[in-house]
DNA sequence: CTTAGTTATGCTCATATTGTGCATAAATCG
DNA sequence: CGATTTATGCACAATATGAGCATAACTAAG
């Protein structure tokens, strides 16, 4: 039987299907750390667990939007860097019933993890990101007070996948500009870079590979209010992205 | 409302869901060049067009499940690499319904090439892969006699993306070896190289950086039947992989 | 006003990786 | 046996990265 046979003689309607959803990895910096926002799940199951923000994908709702929806109405945040991460279908991931979601990571600046996290039922959980080995240990969210952070389904999945994407991706792509502020220092840019891969960074061979790139200009401007010397303000610089 | 409020209240029958299904890119080297399988449409929509094999995924059947169940059913290859790619979720994508699909990377070694291809319905398309920049140039595919194949629905998308994952992935996955018979000369891992990326590759460098790399192990056993000296077989070194 | 303290920035040198070319090896074919 | 062709290893150049140092620029303490 070929495709177009299956298709035809197949009744969508005769079956019944998965329901889709998204779920949304908010990631950003916070006191120098990966951070994760989270909500606490108030009801079963799983009532107590942390979870990612998520929702259902309407009939007539694009992937992208449904992710953009939920980021508005359930995070409150109006635009952010959003990327599809990868769809998770195992068949018991959520005990009510088959839910097959398309997980999002959405890149947050400084200013929007501090804005979400004084709406209600968000928290921000930094996230242990240990180096150990070429691909990384095992992610792990903790609390403010260095406790660990259970979590709801398979959303650790997530969220240790959203964590290796974002490491793949930080040094051929502009993620890192993504989580800072419009004019940013070059100290910033390398600390949000070791925060991500969970290691130190060589400062010479950073700022030269940096400069080297090409992404980032000068502005001119300079910090104020240090004790010491006051770092330039570089900002990025979108028309020679490669 | 948080999403557990949300997740209580909503009544996953009440509304009508967006139909799931997966989609197959089989990649694979025909003739020193990247090819793909394809299926010809016999009916409409789309009739004549050449399509991705493809089907729906069962309600309680994981991604990954309904992936290899296509593979094993409709293009009779039982095992081959499969890996996720990406969800495609535009409202129009398909003419007849919503169906948002989850696309996957097969990728076959050349002898299942030949085998799929005996198959009723399957065919190879050549793949133009240029090597237009940094990033790739666009990618289209050519029937054996050099003519342009219209692709159906969004599917000509889905063949870009999985050569550009397969690009992004060749050098520091084992992705090549997928591609490749068990045993294999330093020469036939370069070419699949080449066929992915669409540009030639420094000889030297290019085995010195394999062999560095320490993912390969000589076999000792050589080619035969060459008008030339023999090269030496390797094997893909699974252990040492990183 | 001077000096200590701190970080920024640019420079140099050592090391590692990659690009490039060449010499030699090993097979077949005339 | 010599011509031809590809495999393999080596040497050198060019580039990228790691590491450290000298100087600059600012504040705060004395």
């Amino acid at each position: 039987m070929t495709e177009a046979e299956f298709l035809a003689g197949y009744d969508p309607a005769a079956h019944e299907r998965p329901a889709l959803a998204v779920d949304l990895v908010l990631l950003g910096i916070q006191a120098g750390r990966l951070a994760a926002l989270l909500m606490r799940r108030a009801q079963h199951p799983q009532a107590g667990l942390w979870a990612l923000p998520g929702g259902f994908v309407g009939v007539a709702e694009t992937l992208d939007a449904a992710a953009g929806r939920v980021l508005r109405d359930k995070v409150g945040i109006g635009g952010a860097r959003l990327e599809q991460l990868y769809t998770f279908g195992a068949v018991d991931r959520d005990p009510r019933m088959r839910i097959v979601s398309v997980a999002y990571l959405a890149l947050l600046p400084e200013a929007a993890v501090a804005d979400a996290r004084a709406k209600a039922g968000l928290a921000a959980a930094s996230l242990i990101v240990p180096w150990a080995g070429e691909t990384g240990g095992a992610i792990s969210a903790v609390s403010e007070d260095g406790a660990a952070l259970a979590l709801a389904f398979d959303h650790a999945d997530i969220l240790a996948l959203a964590v290796k994407r974002l490491r793949g991706k930080l040094d051929y792509t502009d993620v890192a500009f993504a989580l800072l502020p419009d004019h940013f220092t070059l100290r910033q840019l390398q600390d949000v870079h070791a925060a991500i891969l969970g290691a130190p960074l060589n400062k010479s061979a950073f700022r030269r590979r940096m400069r080297d790139r090409g992404w980032i200009a000068p502005t001119g401007a300079r910090e104020a209010g240090t004790a010491f010397r006051p770092a330039e303000f570089f900002r990025f610089d979108r028309s020679r992205e490669s």
